[in-house]
DNA sequence: AACTTCAGCGAACAGCTGTTTACTGAATGA
DNA sequence: TCATTCAGTAAACAGCTGTTCGCTGAAGTT
């Protein structure tokens, strides 16, 4: 047996992640707490018992949504830091960022925003982990400019913290204004689910029982939506902004 | 029939306080989306249907909840704001009133926390309608220092935004802090819930299933939790300060 | 004293839940 | 070619859920 064959490795991790995509879109509507083992399979097409297959636990699909949520916000944050522009530039260049982000991923960054303080402990844990994780990036980033103004390490990881919860603020700032007015948005992350079902293939009663597709009849309706949107990115840039203006005046005394 | 009578409303709102305080104390550990009703009739010791009688709904509660557990924060902020001292002077007591208001309704802040981005639309809502008034009033109370500095009033909101999402920040890091190292809290908030059952006083399996009192051991091991504490405070306060900075320079460039 | 109100009761309802069991049959390896 | 692995299946398990029903008896009213 050799370690990576690969079909059968590759059918596996396909219904995986239709596991991962379909509690990903129940958990629009709810939180984790509530969601049943059941739901997911059914959304899927799968028999119940498929599910311990991949998972121990509902937690433990939990744990796995958040290194996948926050890992695609990752690579994200490098690109920003590494522009060596200007201070109000690069809180522009952040704030669109993370507008686009959240338009991109709602319901990655949903997820984050309702586990983070949600009721299943495994999750909570991984997600303070991971933000914990990301201040360390923002500090060790920041670094380079600040100590050259004798900041102290704690007052450097004080400013990271801040600007990481500043931007987990902001990104549910902005899913709020656009949940409100649903606008059209592009990849919506989740692949088909059709057909993931597996070997033995029974037809079965997958799909025949209502939740799968139906988004929305999607009209055009972003006006206030937008105009929502601009007014939580010109907030959060002026608090940006503002905190931008602090820290040049911190070693002043 | 008088509108108000006595002894029968008042055992009328006693059933509905102990459901309301069951209710808080079984949300500690799971979110209000996957609270049961019958959970919370079982805690209190009366019939599932006797819910009826005060709610709705499951989220009816959650409504309740949240005016109650907001409106305890409400009375503190006036008291702070009240204090006409220098700047560290107004951040230090701003920030000792939080923690010591984490230590006394912890089960209060951590349900904000939990819900406002939870999975029931309604207490979501009232939130962020309830923060929102939060907002106003720290702009309100803001804005004679302000506007004689030429500050335009959407400045104003968006400072004081920022003033709120940190508070509640805090308070949950403060939470967190705390949650790690149980120490021994003063008064929990919650009444206890014995004898509540009502007129027809069947003696019934009340208490006898397993969640009744049961806090802990409350050993003295309060030490490891005092650091955490210690430095949450500390972080908070130097990011209100360099905040501070930011709005004393606001005006310049 | 007779009458009305109404908070709480027990019982029953259909429907759902997580988990275990023994099984099948395509992909894999010798 | 034959034996093995193992992702997925159907069925059954006990237990729980929200909600509705008619009833009871103390509190309140006239």
């Amino acid at each position: 047996m050799s370690h990576r064959c690969g079909v059968r490795q590759a059918q596996k991790e396909k219904t995986r992640r239709a596991l991962l995509d379909a509690a990903l879109r129940l958990l629009e509507d709810q939180s984790l707490s509530s969601l049943g083992l059941r739901e997911v399979t059914r959304a899927v097409g799968v028999a119940p018992a498929a599910f311990y297959r991949h998972f121990r636990d509902l937690s433990d699909l939990g744990v796995a949504l958040v290194e996948e949520s926050l890992g695609s916000l990752h690579h994200m944050i490098g690109a920003i830091l590494a522009g060596q522009d200007g201070d109000a530039e690069r809180i522009d260049a952040t704030v669109a960022a993370v507008a686009e982000h959240v338009r991109r991923y709602p319901a990655h960054i949903r997820f984050i925003a309702r586990e983070r303080h949600g009721g299943v402990r495994a999750v909570r844990e991984a997600i303070a982990a991971e933000l914990d994780r990301f201040a360390d990036e923002v500090a060790t980033d920041f670094c380079p400019r600040l100590s050259a103004e004798d900041w102290p390490p704690e007052d450097v990881r004080m400013l990271a913290e801040l600007y990481v919860d500043h931007m987990v603020m902001t990104a549910t700032a902005f899913l709020e204004a656009q949940a409100e007015h649903p606008g059209a948005a592009g990849a919506s992350g989740a692949a088909d689910v059709e057909d993931a079902v597996g070997p033995a293939g029974a037809v079965g009663p997958a799909g025949a029982v209502g939740p799968a597709g139906a988004v929305g009849p999607a009209g055009a309706e972003g006006a206030a939506g937008a105009e929502d949107e601009r007014r939580v990115a010109a907030t959060a840039r002026k608090q940006l902004l503002l905190i931008s203006l602090g820290r040049h005046h911190w070693r002043d005394g």
